[in-house]
DNA sequence: AGGTGTTTGAAACACTTGTTTGACATGGCG
DNA sequence: CGCCATGTCAAACAAGTGTTTCAAACACCT
């Protein structure tokens, strides 16, 4: 089952240890003592420990993100004024089927993920931030589409705070305080949605100045 | 301005250090050095680095929550049904009035408690579940009046998406891609609140059985 | 078989980690 | 003054850190 080449079986294991531990928290040698490889081989394939977490992070998050974007070209092809639903549909979804498709593994790789962006440290979010540019961008145009009253930079805004709701649910998967089971992404998919659209469709605010009468 | 007062030293250079690293990523070294103290110092007054990271934590998340939950009898007290809308400011007010009132400091506390909701390190999550059971109660029963038509169930799920984007918001501050401005407390809390209170009110997710004829 | 380039292995590198120790200074009190 | 608790300090502790080295093993090709 687990695969035998030794750059694939590290990064099966970084993938758990980061999960767990986080960038600082998780040690090579931890690393090398599960893929059952010495501690050289993750400089020899990689490089260093910072190169072992971007190789880690891609190899999860680039498919969830050509598959977001696979998904929302569909609902655009379908619907020429998009609707908050059938977008969000869009970027949840690669996720929650992540996480359903393998298992033990996919909470494994949905807390990687989660965690990933509120590392503190400069090199994850730097790499968190390359990874997602494109789709950050695509899925914002398409939002300006389907909510054309709230001005684009509060829906940045709102952008944001959706990415956050699901950083959270990835995060929190794979622990005692799990948010939704894995084998029923359906009511996942439902509750996260009907949540953020509404969110999203909300008046623009109106922030009250500080001394009114 | 600096304490002179040790234990403060310790704690503040700590709030620093664990706000910009993580718990694992920031040593006790780097701790003492900012403080201006001796290694030992730290065991001395504290007795071991994870109790300095509760010290830290409890020292900014008890008072706030402390006026979280003033904030929501007040509401209580002069609505008999309570808004939403003034529930969540409850929530948030408390939050964004330490960072406004803190300065450089606010934008620290901000980042360590947002970022403590997500360290993956049992130690932080058990220390956050503890600080913040009594809060997390009061406001889903009060949230529970607000919204009568959404299953308690449902609505403690949607509550958690609520922490999330505050959690978000909190350690996003001080960074370069920081949510809002900490002078304008204002418009940040009416984004805040008029996203999170369309999501709660939201119409109850139905989520339709895996396979509809 | 011999030679080539690619992977592995054990060991060491220099350094940092959290924690402990014991000597030293300080200050109040009888 | 001596006494004792309270802090502080440099130094050492053992263990663990990311990284490097270099020889041995391997796989593959002519």
């Amino acid at each position: 089952m687990r695969p035998v080449d030794a750059t694939e079986r590290i990064l099966d294991a970084a993938e758990r240890e980061f999960a767990a531990h986080g960038f600082h928290g998780a040690s090579l040698r931890s690393v090398t003592r599960a893929a059952g490889v010495n501690v050289a081989s993750i400089h020899y394939h990689f490089g260093s420990k910072e190169a072992l977490l971007r190789a880690t992070l891609e190899r999860i998050v680039r498919p969830v993100n050509e598959e977001r974007l696979r998904q929302l070209d569909e609902v655009l092809a379908l619907e020429q004024v998009p609707s908050v639903e059938s977008i969000l549909t869009a970027f949840i979804r690669p996720d929650l089927e992540l996480i359903a498709g393998l298992g033990d593994r996919g909470a494994i790789m949905a807390r990687f993920s989660g965690r990933s962006y509120t590392e503190p440290e400069e090199v994850v979010s730097r790499i968190i931030t390359d990874l997602f540019s494109e789709v950050g961008a695509r899925f914002l145009a398409a939002l300006a589409l389907a909510v054309p009253d709230v001005s684009e930079d509060e829906l940045r805004w709102r952008l944001r705070c959706v990415v956050a709701i699901i950083t959270y649910l990835l995060a929190a998967q794979g622990t005692a305080r799990a948010l939704f089971d894995p084998c029923d992404i359906e009511s996942a998919s439902a509750r996260f949605v009907a949540f953020a659209a509404a969110g999203l469709r909300a008046p623009a605010s109106i922030p009250r100045p500080a001394n009114r009468l």
